[in-house]
RNA sequence: GGUGGCAUAGCUCAGCUGGAUAGAGCACCUGCCUUCUAAGCAGGCGGUCCUAGGUUCGAAUCCUAGUGCCAUCACCA
């Protein structure tokens, strides 16, 4: 539409003021005026002097007179507000009404890949809010670039190795008396990750002591024997101990199983899983190389540099005096191998911003070494999640669980469905399925409805709200539909033309009109918060229009199709957008 | 101190590559269920878009400086 029009107005300008125009500015109009789409005169002021005003008017004669689609015009100050036909709109509708993917663009498998990263626990510490948003963000934002066209693979790297693993590690054999996740009752992880927080407990516990005795701080923290036997356990991991090796791999077993559950809760997947044990030696040789280059350079005690502080950045290290890996090191050698193990054109990182400099120098090294790829490197960074009470801190035990999180909301779920009482008809077990699907729901829009950048203050005690803008919102607006649908006794199949639309009818047409823009927008900035706006903004709309107009008891027939029509196709939408969220959408509720 | 991010209504957030009178939700106040689900709709109240300059026909949006909050600047990951 827009580029036909654009046509139009650069061949009416010719016409009329003999002058060539390269670009046409246009906009949606302002609800507050008449006409369906904006031209911004004042832009073509460079090109013809004069009142915009009266420019306008001509152009919009001109349009009138020559562009079928526009019925009408008005000019107020310098915009040109058009008004488009019934008649385009109807059979603009009619071209999307039976294309059940509408928005959503086939994936291309001639094209490189995309892969996305994201979750990458801990394999000590259970899942938290934190974990919450970066898996929400990551799994939508690999379901937005799939949908936008491209193959994707969703991947994590699960730091399952190094000290802090032998701490939880060695807090089990002494204090665990064999417990497991069958004898305890507990999720895997949980367990674990008590032992984990039992560490500690006993370390400062020996910190203390150590300056009682006179230590300094600094000294006692280093020479507490507990930390010293962790240390010696690591070493031993790194030998192949056979007894350490094999309480590692059975704590990482329940951990595994742990996490399984909760992703499963959540609804996000992985098409492949890396683990560090396997990786952490990566990179090693890439840092030869590029020492070899000139690219690093080598201080006097054996460690390995970049200097970039030409790029306005600092000296990082990629290899110690000992000649173990970095943290940097081995994200080098990963990044690399990812490109061997798929046919990829792009890896999108999802971690929290708190690195957004690791990243930067990350990617600036990759790009010095020669990869081409390096560009099409993306850090998917987020704001933190705050509690009232500040920051959350697993050894503070001021964290909000993923798993009692989940469950609290399905609870409030229950307790308003329970008080609306719509659910008669319904099994149990589909109740509860439901409660799920909306409590669940009201979690995943609360966290992917805010931009990924910003930090999100969470209040567990004001619980997260279930009318206005939210998940259930949107989703009752989905089952309303689904009961027009049920009671529409009639074939609304036909394809309709030749009525004359409600307002309520052309701006709802005018939001169904944007969502692939929508999508692929989405995609290129990395940001579910678009889908999930356009979401209520379309509700909202339809909303209107429901509560004005009606549609089963319409008297005219062709209308009441056209009005089922509509419904079926937001509902589509609905559904198709929230897909992109991982969140679902019921049939009642 | 250096670097990066953020700052919009009492609270939580939108505001696309600069465009018309800055928008929603929550909260507070009014109306609307004998018609398709009221987790809804219609309306009211509420703004120094952090501050000061600049660019422009036009700035919440772009540039500069400043203020505040956060992160980061480890031979931790």
């Amino acid at each position: 539409m827009q580029t036909s029009l654009e046509k139009a107005v650069i061949k009416g300008f010719k016409e009329i003021y003999d002058v060539e125009i390269n670009s046409v500015e246009f906009q949606a109009t302002r609800k507050d005026f008449e006409g369906d789409i904006t031209i911004v005169v004042f832009a073509f002021l460079r090109y013809v002097k004069g009142n915009p005003e009266a420019i306008g008017t001509k152009i919009g004669a001109y349009l009138k007179e020559n562009v079928a689609e526009i019925s009408d015009f008005n000019v107020v100050k310098g915009f040109l507000n058009l008004v488009i036909s019934d008649t385009f709109f109807i059979s603009d509708f009619n071209k999307i009404k039976n294309n059940a993917s509408f928005g959503i663009v086939a994936t291309n498998p001639n094209e490189k890949a995309v892969m996305v990263e994201y979750s990458s626990p801990n394999t000590n510490k259970p899942l938290h809010l934190g974990h919450i948003r970066n898996n929400l963000l990551g799994y939508s934002v690999a379901e937005i670039i799939k949908a936008s066209g491209k193959k994707v693979y969703k991947t994590q790297i699960i730091n399952d190795r190094g000290i802090h693993i032998c701490k939880s590690m060695l807090a089990w054999q002494r204090f665990g008396n064999g417990e497991t996740p069958e004898s305890s009752g507990l999720k895997g992880d949980k367990l674990v990750g008590n032992y984990y927080v039992a560490f500690d407990k006993a370390y400062k516990e020996e910190i203390k002591q150590l300056i009682a005795q006179g230590k300094t701080e600094e000294e006692a923290k280093k020479q507490a024997p507990i930390l010293i036997e962790a240390q010696q356990m690591l070493l031993k991991w790194e030998a192949g101990d056979e007894e350490i090796v094999t309480l590692w791999k059975t704590m990482n077993q329940w951990v595994y199983k742990g996490f399984d559950e909760t992703y499963k809760e959540l609804g996000v997947d992985f098409d492949k899983n890396y683990y560090e044990s396997n990786t952490y030696l990566l990179g090693k040789d890439i840092v030869a190389e590029g020492l070899k280059k000139g690219i690093f350079y080598k201080k006097e005690d054996g460690s390995v540099w970049i200097d970039l502080t030409e790029e306005g950045l600092d000296e990082k290290i990629v290899l110690r005096s000992d000649g173990t890996a970095v943290y940097m090191t081995q994200d080098i050698g990963t990044a690399i191998e990812r490109f061997k193990d798929f046919d990829l054109n792009e890896l999108v990182y999802t971690v929290g911003n708190e690195q957004d400099y690791h990243f930067k120098v990350l990617f600036l090294i990759l790009e010095k070494l020669g990869f081409e790829w390096a560009k099409n490197c993306y850090h998917l960074s987020y704001g933190m999640v705050d509690l009232p009470s500040g920051k959350m801190k697993s050894r503070e035990g001021t964290v909000v669980d993923a798993d009692d999180l989940m469950l609290e909301m399905t609870d409030t779920a229950r307790t308003i469905s329970q008080e609306l009482g719509k659910l008669e008809g319904y099994s149990t077990e589909e109740k509860e399925g439901l409660y799920k699907t909306i409590g669940l729901g009201a979690l995943k829009y609360y966290i992917l409805k805010v931009d990924p950048k910003k930090r999100i203050m969470f209040d567990p005690e004001e619980s997260v709200d279930f009318a206005g803008n939210t998940g259930p919102f949107i989703q009752y607006t989905y089952a309303r539909i689904q009961s027009i649908l049920r009671k529409a006794d009639f074939d609304y199949a036909k394809e309709i033309s030749g009525i004359e639309l409600h307002p309520k009818e052309r701006e709802l047409i005018k939001q169904i009109q944007l969502f692939p823009e929508v999508v692929q927008n989405a995609a290129s900035n990395h940001s579910p918060a678009l889908i999930a706006n356009y979401s209520y903004d379309l509700v909202k709309e339809y909303n209107s229009f429901y509560q004005t107009v009606p549609i089963l008891g319409c008297e005219n027939l062709d209308e009441k199709i056209f009005r089922t029509q509509l419904s079926n196709k937001v509902a589509e939408i609905i559904k198709s957008a929230f897909k992109l969220l991982g969140i679902e959408v019921p049939e009642r509720m």
